[in-house]
DNA sequence: ATTCCATGAGAAT
DNA sequence: TTCTCCTGGAATC
């Protein structure tokens, strides 16, 4: 499931191929007629993430569209993407050592399984053959017939596919999939905490809203990271791994934090999810080098501290990783390290 | 072939 | 807390 770096990789998919082209709007499974119909027909003008949401403008203006596509993930949820795609620079340069390993189809996959050699369900620009690749890398926009049959047939519960003359997404198993009028993505923005990537506000106004809210609750630190209001994006990997690269018990309540560790802390998750961003992958030991990042890039078993790690010894101290449900979600721990 | 489980989250109990 | 949404790869039978 993506937490909030797959779903600014995806909003910057939108940005780069479908933001500007008029979109046939359909629902292939069926389930967003009455949407589809809304929104079908109309020019797409804004693509953004907040934390897990994403938010497509339809009409109007980039600052102010018309209608908003707010699609959320939930925990299968995934976008496809086939036809004519150019690869947005950002998330493009750290992605090609894995994508270039795999052949074969057409088309990226937004977020799901199908991309890691371990059945991660991380994104990647997957199945890009290497004469393709290089010319992506090289900036160039590919024509519909270098790709093959375009639109392809939906394949499986198709929620919504967009079609633009040279591109197709689709969506399916989303936990969230409806059209918004301004006032109510006001709403939603109003009810989700700071998120960095996202364009809503400063760094630092963001830093600031986090640090006020953690700092006043007597929730534990873990399910606060967790909780959308408090920063939008983080999920239950990067909950983890946050927290072991902090050396902070879970359990703490916020008010109890000092200040100063608060601001580490959303520091660090800044700098994790800017990584993620670019790299599709939640790489949490970072500074890797040579041999190791290529091993961490292929295998989810060398690529974080604590996650899904259970039972296994502590990179750092040795200690058996811990794993308990911390409000319906496992938490994996380290109770030598993090005090 | 069947069951399990997941990077989520709101509703129901 | 448990259920539900409802996809798909991995684990299990």
């Amino acid at each position: 499931m993506p937490e909030g770096h797959s779903v600014h990789r995806i909003a910057r998919q939108f940005g780069a191929n479908f933001v500007g082209s008029r979109a046939a709007v359909t629902s292939p499974q069926g389930r967003f007629e009455v949407g589809a119909a809304e929104l079908d027909g109309r020019t797409i003008t804004s693509s953004e993430a907040i934390g897990k949401h994403l938010l497509l403008g339809f009409d109007g203006t980039a600052a102010a569209p018309d209608r908003v596509l707010h699609v959320h993930l939930g925990i299968y949820g995934a976008w496809d993407f086939a036809g004519a795609i150019s690869v947005d620079p950002t998330i493009l340069a750290s992605t090609l050592a894995v994508g270039a390993a795999r052949t074969g189809q057409t088309g990226m996959r937004g977020v799901g399984g199908g991309a890691g050699t371990d059945g991660e369900h991380e994104d990647s620009i997957a199945s890009i053959g290497a004469p393709r690749l290089a010319r992506l890398r090289a900036g160039e926009r590919e024509t519909a017939s270098e790709v093959g049959d375009f639109p392809p047939e939906p394949v499986g519960q198709v929620r919504v596919r967009i079609l633009t003359a040279a591109a197709v997404a689709d969506l399916r198993g989303p936990t969230v999939c409806e059209v918004l009028e301004p006032a109510q993505v006001r709403a939603l923005a109003d009810r989700l905490g700071p998120d960095p990537e996202a364009p809503t506000e400063s760094r630092r106004r963001a830093e600031d809203r986090f640090v006020a809210r953690a700092a006043r609750s007597g929730q534990a630190i873990g399910q606060l990271l967790m909780d959308q209001s408090v920063v939008a994006g983080i999920g239950n990997v990067y909950r983890a791994e946050l927290l072991f690269r902090a050396r902070m018990d879970p359990h703490r309540p916020g008010n109890v934090v000092p200040e100063d560790e608060l601001r580490r802390l959303w520091r660090d998750w800044v700098k994790l999810l800017r990584i993620g961003v670019e790299t599709g992958q939640m790489l949490t030991i970072d500074g890797l080098r040579g041999a190791r990042r290529a091993a961490a890039l292929a295998n989810r078993a060398d690529r974080h501290w604590v996650y899904k790690r259970e039972g296994q010894p502590c990179r750092r101290c040795g200690t058996s990783i811990a794993l308990e449900t911390m409000q319906g979600r496992k938490l994996y721990w380290c109770s030598g390290c993090q005090l």
